[in-house]
DNA sequence: CGATTCGGAGAACAGGTGTTTACTGAGTGA
DNA sequence: TCACTCAGTAAACACCTGTTCTCCGAATCG
């Protein structure tokens, strides 16, 4: 164990960490836009004007979430599917993997879905930002032809490429959603969704490979 | 003008009428677990305490709310629907009457999207209700093939054609809610969201026209 | 007409809220 | 080592919250 002290600004992010922490625990049940300051601190165990050290008001840790929840998110995504090799059959891993990220990180994703379209515009903001990176990196994965045996993507104009992605990246939200209203217990309930997903999702790359492409 | 005194139970539907009222109009930025009883009763013009005659806390309020909304929407949209003649050009004209709704009822649908998967379990659980009722709807009537050069949804297995009518309602939701995204007065991002809509609710009736039907 | 119902008013309750202020004391760079 | 930086403390500020109580007065009913 390494007990030596720590330096200030170790100390200071470590703190920072336990804010956000806190933030999302109060999270489970309830809303950014009900969370009190207060309420906040006296879960991370420090006082409240010591709050301000760190972030200037709720929203702004609202948007520090985001970039730490989505921001590590995407980093995960990207490893793992540069780990799937084109012969994999991708529609039901694609699923697997989104369940158990969702499974490992229930408060994140609940986090995300819940103040996607929450009070807190600046949150709003700051979550469909990084859910348009995470569309152009799957726009950019459909065009590299990963999909074996799907549409020639590469051919494709780039409004249609997006136009795709986004509608794959809004169905995985809502198949987090969906998993995050299950009961963590009840895994005949989350296999439903999980298969009712990966139908959806066969059946738009359907719609994909017969897409008109133009020239 | 009919200025008879209204009766007992006239008025205490109005106020009641009048408290949903203010209750949704302070949801335009906020949502529904971040707003006070008090705060809504201030809006409403009546005593605090007069709240607890209509409703026995504030989240009852956002249930009668879901209700309200989306039952009325909800028959709204049978009738239009009814009057769609199969020969219309069934893709856009949806698009385009769920955009007009929107435009004229910003706030019900802002308060679906947002409460959706907010901090209210209970108005989670009406809206999930009332949003199963819509896709049951739709499966009808797909079912009743008014999608004329469509797939032919009457001979499909049951659990299929709810699979395809909880992605159509799921992506009018999300529809919804990027037309709201977009600033009333943009009338040029509106029309992107809804050239963009119309684009994948095509893509996605071409994929269920190729989906492998069963016997 | 008289008795009763009941939506709403008004005041009080204990407790929580965000923010500012002056202060402490440990880690830090010259 | 010594002056300094700065994360965190403690207390006070004015204000807002949900809930309960008693009371009023008009619509209602026999």
């Amino acid at each position: 164990m390494n007990h030596r002290p720590l330096t200030r600004p170790e100390q200071k992010a470590r703190t920072r960490q336990t804010l956000l922490d806190a933030a999302l625990a109060l999270m489970e049940h309830r809303s950014l836009s009900s969370i009190g300051l207060r309420e906040i601190t006296r879960a991370a165990g420090i006082t409240p004007a010591a709050f301000y050290r760190h972030f200037p008001d709720v929203d702004s840790l609202g948007v520090a979430l985001v970039d730490q929840c989505l921001g590590s998110l995407r980093a995960t995504i990207r490893t793992v599917r540069d780990g799937l090799s084109p012969s994999d059959e991708v529609i039901s891993r694609s699923i697997d993997i989104l369940a158990r990220q969702v499974h490992d990180d229930r408060a994140h994703f609940r986090f995300i879905a819940r103040e996607r379209h929450g009070g807190v515009s600046a949150v709003r903001a700051a979550i469909a930002e990084q859910l348009d990176l995470f569309a152009a990196d799957l726009a950019v994965d459909l065009a590299a032809d990963k999909m074996v045996g799907g549409p020639r993507f590469d051919r494709w104009i780039v409004a249609d490429l997006r136009m795709i992605s986004n509608l794959i990246v809004n169905h995985m939200v809502w198949t987090a959603a969906a998993l995050l209203d299950a009961p963590p217990d009840a895994p005949e309930a989350a296999a439903r969704v999980i298969d009712a997903a990966g139908r959806q999702l066969r059946l738009i790359l359907l719609g994909a490979r017969q897409w008109p492409t133009e020239p």
